[in-house]
DNA sequence: TTAAAAATGATGTACGTAAATCAAAAATAG
DNA sequence: CTATTTTTGATTTACGTACATCATTTTTAA
């Protein structure tokens, strides 16, 4: 049977009052008698039960997720994980509100972070949009006390807690290695569709896509990336475009989520007979049907309801005032092909 | 604030006490008053705290995993995540003895198993081993009521509840894949490398493996399969006696787990001026040097803790008698290159 | 040495659920 | 309609911890 705290009381000769006082840091404990019942802790090996402790306060973590209202399907999946855990979190008494702001809008995300630091909020969660009103913000709300997240997307320079996303230059470059080891020795031009490089993940993983094609792989080139605005038209006539303007285009990095658009620009380029192979983001109905297609041949996915379990995680952590275990919560790209697909 | 069970007493208009009975399945309640208080917990939305349930009841899961007695760093991996698992399992009301076995011993295994169920034990795992002996204690075991889940190793054909471990053919064609692509159209032949081809897991990586080859990559060979034993010197003199044997050699699977042996004879290899593209299976520190270093290309990963936890979680299910969900409960294959590295 | 302050003990209530007991009411059988 | 069985209510204790109150002891300052 595991101690209890009346097993460390009696094994410090302290009554079950003192016991609390030195387990809760309340005032009152002499330091040769805190001493006595941290080794009797230490002897028994206690541990404090949490569901119990808990139970006992009574205690809930109300946080706020801020999310873009983006129709995208990852930003679709984010927001579904953040309902999912909103619901087996009775259970570890966390409620989620979560709050929709227009997408790729500094202004009313800082809006959105001030409003939420005023409501009853224990932490919050934001998909971050780098601009200074944002970093202002963040800045003000870490100054009371209340620990902010940056979710999928980060605030780089700012007083944010934590980041709960991958790492997107790494992404960028696993991109490049398979691309490249893909085509082997051939030679030819690679195209690169992003979202906007206005958007900071998206620079990120082009600025690693091209650190390792210039670095390893001098037999292809790299076009000028387009920007498909998640916009299915826009991406697909892009694409289009880029194919047959550039014969020798024998390989295509999309760094964005704008799949659909992509993925009927590839089927008209196999209709006339032409392959590139392709690696892209987000495990999606979409890409996934596309993968076993041939369409796409490599996926790198983040995991959204990784990324929100472990965003809750550092916001009770930090509600708390504990340590976060940096290594353990790392968000790992995965590679998907045909074969491993879950 | 969530409903309690006062609330749904109150809703439904009966007492705390058949409320408990109704929800703890306790005989003695009319049909028409159970219906009430199942609309009563349906409309206010009443989810048992469980964490109180679990503290109430003083309920604890005492299980039972077999763990062979194996050296490599996958078991101990293993091993590692069964005891941590352990640690943390306190709160969760889990205990975990673990019971060693010798390796590849099914007489052995077997009479771990049935001794196992004599114990006091609320649920079993285990890396299984495909023999008649080991199907009959499971079956045994699954006769008296005990859950038993296969945990990295599956024994098909038998009563096992559930299998913690990932598809293994699907890895074998993924390692197919991701070799043929890296190779594109060179031709040449494929050395495999498995620790014993009498195990089902190392059977079913070489059925994926070759299928793949045969059916994408006829311009890739492969060679009869090589059995290292998890033997650093055997596994060492065999890759290098291949290596040596065929100067049309350019591509190595090594299913198994012996990465040691395997890591010293690459090194001569490359002293030698030959580069062989290499798909290794299981993370560790030194096939995670070996991928850093570019000695291996790929490496094929199921991650221990996640199996690990798994299994507790089905085995808890299975105790309390509740369903499953498969698709929470699939173990992914991981793949890893030096770029993605967690 | 005494008064004040600090430290400790003793005790009770609360959290949400489980489980038991005994009394009371309702339904059913004869 | 009574006797019996079944169903329901009321109440209590327990789980392990948090937190508050008040009494008592010990320590420190004057």
């Amino acid at each position: 049977m595991r101690p209890t705290v009346h097993d460390i009381a009696a094994e410090a000769g302290v009554s079950l009052a003192t016991v609390d006082r030195v387990m809760n840091a309340r005032p009152g404990v002499r330091e040769k008698t805190r001493v006595k019942v941290e080794q009797a802790i230490e002897k028994l090996g206690y541990v404090r039960d949490v569901a119990a402790a808990n139970l006992a306060k009574g205690r809930s973590y109300p946080f706020t997720f801020i999310l873009p209202c983006n129709e995208n399907a990852f930003m679709a999946e984010l927001r579904a994980a953040v309902i999912q855990a909103n619901e087996r979190g009775r259970i570890e008494r966390t409620q989620i509100t979560i709050v929709d702001v227009p997408a790729f809008d500094a202004d009313a995300l800082s809006d959105a972070l001030l409003a939420a630091g005023e409501t009853d909020t224990a932490g919050i969660a934001v998909v971050a949009i780098e601009a200074d009103p944002v970093r202002e913000a963040v800045r003000k709300l870490t100054e009371r006390g209340i620990p902010v997240v940056t979710l999928v997307s980060d605030l780089e320079d700012s007083t944010r807690d934590h980041y709960a996303g991958v790492d997107n230059p790494a992404a960028g470059r696993t991109a490049a290695t398979l691309l490249g080891r893909f085509l082997d020795a051939r030679n030819g031009a690679i195209g690169v569709l992003a979202g906007s490089l206005s958007v900071r993940d998206h620079q990120n993983r082009f600025a690693g896509f091209s650190q390792i094609m210039a670095a390893h792989f001098p037999n292809l080139t790299i076009l000028p990336p387009m920007e498909g605005r998640d916009d299915l038209p826009l991406a697909r006539s892009l694409v289009c475009e880029a194919v047959d303007t550039h014969p020798d285009m024998i390989g295509l990095y999309s760094l964005g989520a704008g799949n659909r658009g992509l993925i009927a620009a590839l089927e008209e380029t196999r209709a006339k007979g032409r392959e590139i192979v392709t690696i892209a983001h987000e495990l999606s109905v979409h890409s996934r049907e596309a993968l076993e297609s041939g369409l796409f041949d490599v996926i790198l996915n983040q995991d959204a309801g990784h990324e929100v379990r472990s965003a809750i995680r550092v916001l009770k952590a930090k509600a708390d005032g504990l340590a976060v275990i940096a290594a353990q919560e790392r968000i790992r790209i995965d590679i998907f092909i045909k074969d491993n697909l879950p």
